[in-house]
DNA sequence: ACAGTAACCTGTTTGC
DNA sequence: TGCAAACAGGTTACTG
């Protein structure tokens, strides 16, 4: 579900909820994420305040005085600001409960996580590998051609790559591809560094769009407050398979690349 | 170092 | 209609 369009989506959603709100209450109803909630989470949480909510890749950070509370929503996972006492559902795996709210995780496939760190999050080992941000002045063209150089990978494994960059998933790799005119499987070490100039400056394009529209909404992404996002209806590609392409309107292809489902034009896309 | 694959889970869609 | 297989937004960990 969450690409960085998405997490971001969540982030601002929610910020505003619950910046300078104190913990009053952890509930842990399911630990059994893609790691364990780990058990004495509570007593780090309770009584303190959140003072800023961050984030780097698709990791979501409530940072605390005594240190951060690292959220990662996996491929099905949603935050809500509900009113206090609203019932738990199914996979309403954990609650912060705050003096007039209450912030939920919801994940059906428990690929998200919930961790604790008292250190800094930068050397985090899920967290101190990680590629820049897409949107910042540290991803450009030429670093993009610059980590592609001896690479074989098909270039739509590189952008996906956390270590080369952060936040491009499957949906938004496809677009930017699309909007590029490269083939998802040409091999990364295959194309010029002017087309990596416009695959960095595509990346960011449709990040930002996406975020402006309040992220993409295929089954059951919702924002803090349950709404859809709408960037879906901006999409090109992705899902697309058999449609006219908007460029050419040739039937758009669909293959398989590195397990993961890619949506092109053979036609537009070199 | 790199590339490819399996694995973690549940729910929904597709195909026979 | 029923059932099984395939597939889904992510990322780590393992293999060669």
């Amino acid at each position: 579900m969450p690409e960085l369009p998405e997490v971001e989506t969540t982030r601002s959603g929610i910020a505003p909820h619950i910046e300078g709100q104190r913990i009053t209450g952890v509930i842990i109803r399911q630990p059994r994420l893609r790691w364990l909630i780990p058990n004495d989470l509570a007593q780090h949480l309770k009584g303190r305040k959140i003072q800023s909510v961050e984030r780097r890749a698709k990791y979501l950070l409530l940072n605390l005085s005594n240190g951060t509370l690292i959220m990662h929503l996996g491929m099905s996972g949603s935050l809500r600001i509900l009113p206090r006492a609203t019932e738990p559902g199914k996979h309403d795996h954990f609650d912060l409960q705050f003096k007039t709210c209450c912030l939920r995780f919801h994940d059906p496939r428990r690929f998200g996580a919930v961790l604790w760190t008292d250190q800094s999050v930068a050397d985090h080992p899920l967290i101190s590998h990680l590629g820049p941000e897409p949107l910042s002045a540290d991803f450009t063209g030429a670093y993009l051609h610059q980590q592609a150089q001896g690479r074989h990978v098909a270039v739509k494994n590189l952008i996906m790559d956390g270590k080369v960059v952060v936040g491009v998933g499957n949906i938004y790799a496809n677009e930017a591809l699309f909007r590029s005119r490269i083939l998802p499987s040409r091999a990364a070490n295959r194309i010029s560094a002017a087309r990596y100039l416009q695959l960095a400056d595509e990346i960011k394009q449709v990040l930002a769009a996406a975020i402006k529209r309040g992220g993409t909404t295929l089954r059951d992404f919702q924002q803090e407050d349950g709404k859809p996002g709408y960037f879906a209806q901006e999409l090109l590609v992705y899902g697309k398979a058999g449609e006219p392409c908007p460029g050419c309107g040739e039937p758009l292809k669909q293959k398989r690349i590195g397990q993961r489902s890619s949506f092109y034009c053979g036609k537009c896309q070199r």
